[in-house]
Parts: structure tokens; sequence; C-alpha cells
DNA sequence: ACTTTATGCAACCTTTTGGTTGCATTTTGT
DNA sequence: ACAAAATGCAACCAAAAGGTTGCATAAAGT
């Protein structure tokens, strides 16, 4: 169960504002993130490697200052499993049905 | 950032476990999904009521025993939330290509 | 009635998490 | 050369998470 890793990266409300922010299209650096998030700058740089971690982010250092780039592929992962997980369950659900109809009462 | 209850809750890798058996159709009652987790029963019953809490699960009691069932809007919006994170990175991205086409070099 | 099965609840313990403060380091601008 | 800006790193701390054990309870089977 891989997958675990992102959704708890993802699984905190700063670290979810930091990912919205990126997405949303905030200037990306570290320092730029990590301002009015309630936290104090290496509270929100320990937030950050979180998501470094796990793949949801990478860092790529320039110069004086580190870019902050999301990786489409890990959420994409994140996104495909729980289809995944619709998909199953529907189907289970429509043979539940079928079934039920088969044979009615309780 | 409602959704982020949502990811850690399926941030665990016991948890996912249970999730990914539940869609896959594994029978649902509360002690069939607790076996072979590797933890003890009342251990899993604790994690289920994480799902429970963030309502990634539904508990319907029915005499003796307890079904869980999927909620499947839940998962619904937690894989919407990421696909609305990725069109906005990709629409930034798109955004970047362009400005850097009409000013070439670094 | 008694036993078994399926479950609930609470106290307790250890590890992880989320945050802090303080200081060091490396670029960049003047 | 010096000051400021952007960041890194480590020690520390309180709270939350993940697990355990032990016991209570309610429904079902015999």
């Amino acid at each position: 169960m891989v997958e675990a890793e992102i959704y708890k990266a993802l699984g905190d409300p700063i670290r979810l504002e930091i990912v919205s922010r990126l997405a949303g299209g905030s200037p990306s650096t570290i320092g730029e993130l990590s301002g009015n998030l309630g936290i104090s700058r290496q509270g929100a740089r320990k937030q950050l490697q979180v998501l470094v971690a796990a793949n949801v982010v990478h860092l790529v250092p320039r110069g004086r200052q580190t870019r902050v780039v999301l990786d489409t592929e890990t959420l994409q992962l994140a996104r495909s499993f729980i289809a995944r997980l619709e998909i199953q369950w529907d189907r289970r659900l429509e043979a539940l049905k079928e079934f039920a109809e088969s044979d009615p009462g309780e």
C-alpha cells in the first residue's frame, strides 16, 4: 500500500494549503509558500519536507532560493487509485443488485 | 481545507487496506474486515473508527453484527479535488510555456 | 438457561507529528 | 568587504496517533 504515504502527506490542512497555492499559481519559492500559514517559516519548511518525501512536490534549487514544483505523476497516481476503488465498489453493488432481483425478499 | 481529513484517513496502510478490501468485495462485517491485518481486533476497530469519522465508510448495525459500507460520495470528493489541482497546475504550465515562447532565452 | 459470537469501551503506553527557538550557511546586492 | 536575504539544520516540547490489554454487553445458537 505505497499510496498511503501520498494521502498521508495530503492529509494535513497546512500541507494541503501549500499544494493548493502551488497549483493555483502562487509564486513558488520556499519562502513565499511559507508565508501566511499561521506557523513559523521553519515549521512550514518541515511540512514542505513531508510533501517532498511523499513525492508530491520536488525542490529545485536556483541560486539563493529554491523553487517548489508539483509532481503531477504522483497526484495522478493518488487520483487513479481512488477511481479504481470507486469502480470496484460500483461493480460490486451492481452484482448485489442483480442477485437481489433474482432472489426477492430478505 | 475540509478535504484534509479524508486524505488523512486514507493515509495509513492499514486503513487503506481496509478500504481496498471493502471495495474489492470482501465480506464486510467489522469482524471479518478486522482479521489478518497484523493488529488486534480492537486496534483494527480504532482504525475503522477513523474512516467513519472522515465519512469514508459508514456502519450499519444488523442484529449481532455490523456491516461496513463505503461512502462513494466522499471518495468522489477526494478524487475530484485532486483532479482540480492537476488541472490548475496544467493550465499554469501552459501559461508559462506561452510566456517563454514570447520571450526566448533565460 | 447457558455458551458463544460479534462487538463496544476505557485505560494505558510508546512513537510520531507538528510546532517552536536558536544558530549556521550561502547567495546576492551595495 | 559587508549587510541582507533565503535557506538549512538540530534540539527540544506538547499533543496526537497507533497500538495494546482487560472487561462489559447484547444477540444468536443449542
